[in-house]
Order: C-alpha cells, then structure tokens, then sequence
RNA sequence: CGCGGGGUAGAGCAGUCCGGAAGCUCGUCGGGCUCAUAACCCGGAGGUCGCAGGUUCAAAUCCUGCCCCCGCAA
C-alpha cells in the first residue's frame, strides 16, 4: 500500500521499519521539528527522521499538521492509508478522512485501557499483569478508534519501563504489517471500544519523586516504570539520588516512612507506609549509576537518616 | 555560547583552595584465630593521579589547550 507514515521516537523506528520490509510504499515520514536538546542544547533529529532518511523516504516536519498547508501536502501524497505510531500531534477529521483505508494507529496498551501519552509505563507503576499492543483506526478522540488488532504481553516481575518499552515496540511492527493485510483485502473487524477505560498521562520529572509514606510494593514500582526515564528519585543528605532498583522485604518495622532502618554490606534499607523497601543500585548528582556496595563505600549513609 | 559535578589501585571516595615522599573503605593474594563465617587479627601485591604542554629546585595540587563521563534544565 501507498503508506504515509506518522511518528516521532524511538517507539516508531521498529514500525516503521516493518512497513518498508514489508514491501509498502512509504511516500513519506512526518515527525516532529527538530528541538534543542542534550548538555549545550544542540539540536537533535527525532529517532524517526534519522531512520527514514537512512532509508531515503522523504520527511516533513510540520509544527503543525493542522494547518492547511500541511494538509495539502497530504492529500497530494494520496496515500491508501496513514499510520500513526507516538506522534506527538492531533489529527483533525480532515486529515483522518483523507486516505480510503483511514488512519490506523498503534497503540501501546490493551484498550480501552490505558488510553494517552505513557501507556507503557503506567501498566508497571500500577502493577497491571500484563499489558500489550492495541492497533486501532483512528477517530476524533484520543485513543478512543475501533480496535482491529490486539497482541498481548505478560508484564515480568522485574519488568522496568525501557524493557517494556523494547518488547512492545518490537511486536507493534509485525502486527501492523498483518492488520493492514486485513484492511486491504477487507477481512479486517473492527470493534467497539468497551468497558474500563483509563488514562496514562504524560510522564514528568516530579512524577519520579519517592513518596515514602507509599507502601514499599507501589514504590518499588514506581523505580521499575521509571526506569529508564524519568527515573525514581529521592534526597540523601541533601542530594538527590536516584534508586535505579529496590526489593520489596516484607518485614515491618517501627520507624518513620523514609528512615534507613537498616545499612548493610551491599544494601541499605527504607520504613515505609508499608513494608521496607531494600535499595540495590542507584545514582548520585554526577555520577555513574552504581549499585548500592560501591555507593556505601564512598558515602556515608547511616541508619536512622532520614530521606 | 543554557547551569553544574566529575575523571587518583579492580570498585567507591579523600587529598587540589594554602605545591614538598600517594591515602581511606571494600575487593584481591598470603597467613592467623574460630565448631564456623560475608566476622575478627596480621602481612603483601596493585596507581603513567584522563591526555598534552607550561611554570617551578619540586606539580594529583598552579597556568594553558584538548578528550571522556554524569546531574539539572530543555
């Protein structure tokens, strides 16, 4: 098929990717401008841009596809259909109505759950069993498209969000290039979004930070969803760190939630809400990530602290 | 020119301001103690102090240039 593709991070690569493999004409790539970003603020392609001139296939970086000009260009390209993997950007009906075959979109979670931007993340912070890839057509609203095709994935119990994060995308392509099988030769069924739905809203920096009044369970996921961006965080002597992995103990102590109950050889452990929770490895301001023997042995952490 | 921390033994750090014999904790190797041990005691090995110049009787330390790592912000 006549394929315009619409995606911007790292998420997309592997879609996009399958599309071309897969022997569809993809006429061009829509991404996102590119933005100042990193140490000295240089300015940096999106994954997605990087991967399609790699391959040749020519990009548009619309501030705004909305704007008529953009849609324009669309229609010129008259594509049969438009996917859109983790764009970053709204389609208008106008655009949705343009290829015969709709735009189609891959979703990371299983809908109607976890609709919205961090799907991936959410599943493991709320300790969902397992999640998956949901490829839908797009309507007005947002993640809100009859469903076409659903893959499920087990969530591990030491899953971590960048994990998650390379399994879906690697199962998000194959599925794609079968649904749109489907839709071309018209065995495709689409259903109705049904039953509980919720959202996943953007990830922030603050989101990371460690509330210690929080059962030892949640925060423990929270360090696994956020890792590797935007990381779990909390203060050690003023400092922030980052707790990159913790083990939840069952044992209950009488200490205040965020009191280093506890420092051992290769461990230190926190009270919290409910339960402690052990810290395995972490990261201070400057340094390396390290796990948690080599962090004691240059720094003084002592039981009773609080953080 | 976004702000900032850092590169010293296998690991993590101190020492740098106020130049003058390279240190701490852990690991490692050998020995000892012990019913035993990740515990304890004794002893040893291991470092071009990121790289290149400069100043000096003397540079990890002061000056100049460069490379690399990381936190914040975006």
């Amino acid at each position: 098929m006549r394929v315009v593709f619409m995606g911007t991070p790292d998420f997309a690569v592997p879609v996009l990717n399958a599309l071309v493999e897969a022997g569809h004409e993809v006429v061009c790539a829509f991404t996102q401008p590119d933005k100042p970003k990193g140490r000295g603020k240089e300015m940096q392609a999106p994954p997605v841009k990087e991967a399609a001139l790699a391959m040749q296939i020519p990009v548009e970086q619309p501030k705004r596809v909305r704007e008529p000009e953009e849609i324009e260009k669309i229609k010129a390209l008259r594509p049969d259909v438009i996917v859109v993997v983790a764009f970053g950007q709204i389609l208008p009906q106008e655009i949705l109505d343009i290829p015969r075959y709709g735009c189609v979109n891959v979703h990371a979670s299983l809908l109607p759950k976890y609709r919205g931007a961090a799907p991936i993340q959410w599943v493991i912070i709320d300790g969902e069993e397992k999640t998956g890839i949901t490829i839908m057509r797009m309507d007005k609203g947002l993640d809100t498209g009859d469903m076409i095709e659903k893959c499920e994935v087990a969530i591990a119990p030491d899953e971590t969000g960048e994990s998650l994060h390379d399994k879906l995308a690697a199962l998000g392509g194959p599925l794609l290039v079968e649904t749109l099988k489907k839709i071309e030769d018209g065995t495709a069924v689409y259903t109705k979004q049904e039953g509980e739905t919720c959202y996943a809203s953007m990830l922030t920096k603050t989101l990371g930070q460690i509330d210690w009044t929080k059962p030892a369970v949640q925060i423990e996921r929270l360090v696994r969803g956020l890792n590797s961006w935007p990381s779990a965080y909390t203060k050690i002597g003023g400092k922030t760190v980052k707790i990159w992995k913790a083990q939840v103990l069952e044992e209950e102590v009488i200490a205040l939630p965020g009191t280093i109950v506890r420092v051992e050889k290769d461990r230190f452990v926190v009270a919290t809400g409910e339960g402690c929770l052990a810290v395995l490895e972490v990261q201070a301001e400057g340094k390396k990530k390290m796990d948690t023997a080599a962090f004691l042995r240059g720094n003084s952490v002592t039981e009773g602290m609080m953080l």
